[in-house]
DNA sequence: GTTCCGCATGAATCGATAG
DNA sequence: ACTATCGATTCATGCGGAA
């Protein structure tokens, strides 16, 4: 059985209409963000940034099944030396639409931007705002499960500080090499802290976000063969996990530059993340 | 020359009308959450936090030094499937207050409560809201530099298996004279996640926040004489800190019982804090 | 075949300078 | 005055080339 992949050009909004109610399992989006990356996107002035985004939520509320999941990556921006509150507000009037805001993960970005300034200390985290249609929406915890135990009791204690974040950031990814020792052990269920570092050696594109990360909540919310959205597809990560799982995936995005990277990449990356993917298949067991 | 500790009882709104206006220079609170500690707080409905914590906000407003900072630890409670928007609503409602908010700094709890839910991971970090009265608060970020990361990985990794050890046998009780070294190498500011335990053998208070927590932000926010408030003092773990790092104190606490223990607790704690304060002296430096 | 260095590169932010 | 642009600052990561 194959799956299936889409990817459209358009805006959210429009592309999101043809799509029918109650069809997505899972959305996992990193929009633009308010006054960012102009160059590529135009840039959402942070006052007018809910007005914008709030046709868009109303749509993936009507695509999203009752036992689906939204996640929303976004961070505010520090705007004359305070942070802004469109998220806040975003979150406020979404829940006026209908949303439940069930729970705030923490992303915590190990190899966060360097730099210094007089009154303020780098910015390592974002937010992945989780939001559901229904209290019973589907979750599959098991598959997420990480190894824990000896190894990380006793073994880990030993080390230094920040020895130990090392470390804990790659139990959070469930990626390592000695898989087949953490099979014999213990495990458990994570916490709602993830700790991944960006992907900035990439060529081709500044990626969103690493691949773990959507891997991470499509495993946790999705089955085999259900089906991904991302309307703002960007390099197409989400959707390379998603195919990469198994499950069915839609994309949406505006630019054409992306939109044919994407579209051509699904195939060629094929083999590159199969390779990869046997990690995740042991954890997932 | 001395510093000074005083501890009030009664209810923070009435006991802040006696401080005079511009004496404070940093606030560090944990209140209680809406509807947690009904048992020993009463408990604060969560559709009336807002509008119990504004008064308070109002009276720290005006005692803080235009210079000063106020760090708010609080975290949304689920109610209902869902997160409560209570937080949010506050900080919007205390920028119409006149607080700027600055920062929002996040505590990973890294041995968080243990517990297993259907539809929700164990919570794993609490909100820490930075707030000040200007933009031209106080800052000493050389105060609480840490080692840096290529530190740990070349340096360390080059020790030898007893020597590691060793060292960090020392670290439980104070450092080793060879971390002199270290800190003349390469230090870098750290970011706005904070990686702490919760002190889960504290016994007569149900949440208290560790040591380390106030004393990060004490010597972030303040120098050595500075003043310090806590309106929620609790088991008095922010005063203990101020103290112990040799900044005045101001702490206010309604139940009698806590009041007696921290007016107690000064004097019969300072011996141990102290020798544990040994080793953040040499982070200081 | 490993291990080790060197180097480019980020969803950044502030303050100064220019229109 | 108020907004747009630019340079300076800073550090974890993963890659490629070298020992």
């Amino acid at each position: 059985m194959e799956v299936n992949s889409d990817i459209f050009c358009g805006d959210a909004t429009d592309v999101l209409q043809d799509l029918g109610e109650n069809t997505v399992d899972l959305i996992v989006t990193s929009p633009p963000y308010a006054d960012q990356r102009k160059d590529t996107y135009g840039g959402i002035p942070a006052d007018k940034y809910v007005e914008w985004f709030l046709p868009i939520s109303k749509e993936l509320l009507r695509v999203l099944k009752p036992t689906g999941t939204f996640i929303l990556n976004i961070k505010e921006r520090v705007t004359n030396g305070e942070r802004s509150t469109y998220v806040m507000e975003l979150i406020l009037e979404m829940r006026k639409q209908g949303w439940l805001w069930t729970e705030e993960f923490i992303w915590h970005k190990k190899n966060c931007y360097p730099g210094k300034w007089p009154n303020r200390f780098r910015d390592a985290w974002e937010r992945l705002l989780q939001f559901n249609k229904t209290k019973q929406f589907h979750m599959y915890q098991e598959a997420v499960m990480v190894p824990m135990g000896d190894w990380a009791k006793t073994r880990l204690k030993n080390l230094s500080e920040t020895d130990r974040i090392r470390d804990n950031s790659r139990v959070g990814s469930g990626f390592g090499k000695n898989i087949s020792n953490w099979l014999t052990r213990d495990m458990a269920y994570p916490t709602n802290v993830l700790h991944l570092a960006t992907e900035c050696g990439n060529k081709n594109h500044s990626a969103a976000f690493p691949l773990e990360l959507p891997s991470w909540f499509i495993k946790l919310f999705t089955k085999e063969f259900d089906t991904v959205l991302d309307p703002f597809a960007g390099s197409g990560t989400t959707l390379f996990a998603a195919e990469n799982l198994r499950r069915n995936s839609i994309g949406i995005e505006i630019l054409e530059e992306y939109y044919h990277m994407v579209k051509n990449g699904i195939k060629e990356k094929e083999y590159y993340l199969f390779e990869k993917e046997e990690g995740y298949a042991f954890i997932n067991k």
